[in-house]
DNA sequence: TCCTCATTCTTACGATGTAAGATTAAGCGT
DNA sequence: ACGCTTAATCTTACATCGTAAGAATGAGGA
């Protein structure tokens, strides 16, 4: 990863460098193995010449949470406002799970990059186009932001009923039906099923 | 907080007192001022002591999302299943709220308690005699378990709305009219018209 | 009384985030 | 071509962190 310069030498790093590789190395080894020394030999560089692209660590995990959301492009709400909601929220639990290791960051730091913000104000403006007043879009948008986060991140420190699975059937008899019964049911499956009842039920509210 | 003892004199400590302290230093100072040297001079001890009572700090910390749970009680499904979710729910997210500095910590960490397993239990004994199928009523149960998670996770680095008013509305015209316009609506608010919004497509795609 | 053993403290080590400042080379005006 | 400025990089240093290893202390049972 570093191949050896002569002393002086630049190697060109940008913060939007930085970030690549942080979330690169968080994605391999995970978010303890990335400390500033460490990324920075990930780079072929001393962990202070990461300073000079990122004022911080914290910084740098907020960068990471960008990172997180970039990928994100705006929803598409010209069939219906169920089905632009719909794609939205399908669309930011991939762009989620597309790192698992990163997800952790979105529980403490707010994710409001323009790219965000951009798609934000494209779903508003398709749920306005369906008739909800502004406000009642917002709430129904974050509804859904939030409804989405969480599937994630209670899904993603392994499939909850692996912990499940081995639980005393005499102590938790339902809990141990349902998690036998329902072993087939993947993340996945399961995620949908949520959705479209969080989805049925803010048409329903109109 | 540390009474001076002769030395050699022992403190009683206990795993619950320690995170009983944990949960005190974290909820004052934050998850980041939560070091073992700093919780032992907290109870007026080395750090070291502390690992006779917890094998490492991640032990700590799981420890924190157990006490943060602890308070739950098992939900009442008498009157029916919607109204038991939905005080299930409440619940929830009113014991999450209560520590919002340890919040950030279940996103990495399973909540598996005796407790927590038993609330489990209990709900789904009610789901079920409201008729669900055993793994219907499981997914159910996470689907409303993750969305309280989601929920309380966006919101509580401060309402999202906030960091939505500084913004440009030449840029984004109906963020800015939107966040404008629900300026009133609390924290609270927002959360129920979700929970409810939830509950009712979930009854809808029994 | 003596022994055992859980509790507590001491010391030590490697790793972390980052402040301060030295060093280098790239890009510029002349 | 030359020197100046300035951004990029490295060096050194420090306080703090988690925790391994083991010594010291006192309580309770034999």
């Amino acid at each position: 990863m570093a191949g050896r310069r002569a002393p002086g030498q630049r190697v060109g790093l940008t913060r939007e460098a930085v970030l690549r590789a942080a979330v690169v190395l968080a994605d391999r080894e995970g978010l303890k193995a990335l400390s500033m020394r460490r990324l920075g030999a990930e780079l072929g560089v001393e962990a202070m010449t990461l300073y000079h692209h990122v004022p911080n660590k914290d910084a740098l995990l907020d960068g990471l949470v960008e990172q997180l959301v970039t990928p994100l492009t705006p929803p598409d709400f010209k069939e219906s406002w169920q089905q632009g909601l719909r794609s939205y929220a399908v669309d930011l639990r991939a762009a989620l799970l597309a790192h698992p290791n990163l997800v952790p960051l979105i529980a403490s730091r707010p994710a409001v990059t323009g790219q965000n913000l951009q798609v934000m104000e494209t779903a508003l403006q398709g749920l306005g186009a369906a008739g909800l007043k502004p406000a009642r879009a917002l709430d129904v948008l974050y509804a859904v932001t939030g409804f989405v986060v969480g599937q994630v991140v209670t899904a993603s420190d392994g499939d909850p009923v692996d912990h499940l699975s081995g639980l005393d059937a005499g102590d938790y008899p339902l809990l141990a039906e349902a998690a036998a019964a329902g072993a087939d049911r993947d993340a996945d499956r399961r995620f949908t099923f949520a959705l479209d009842a969080l989805i049925k039920g803010l048409d329903a509210g109109r």
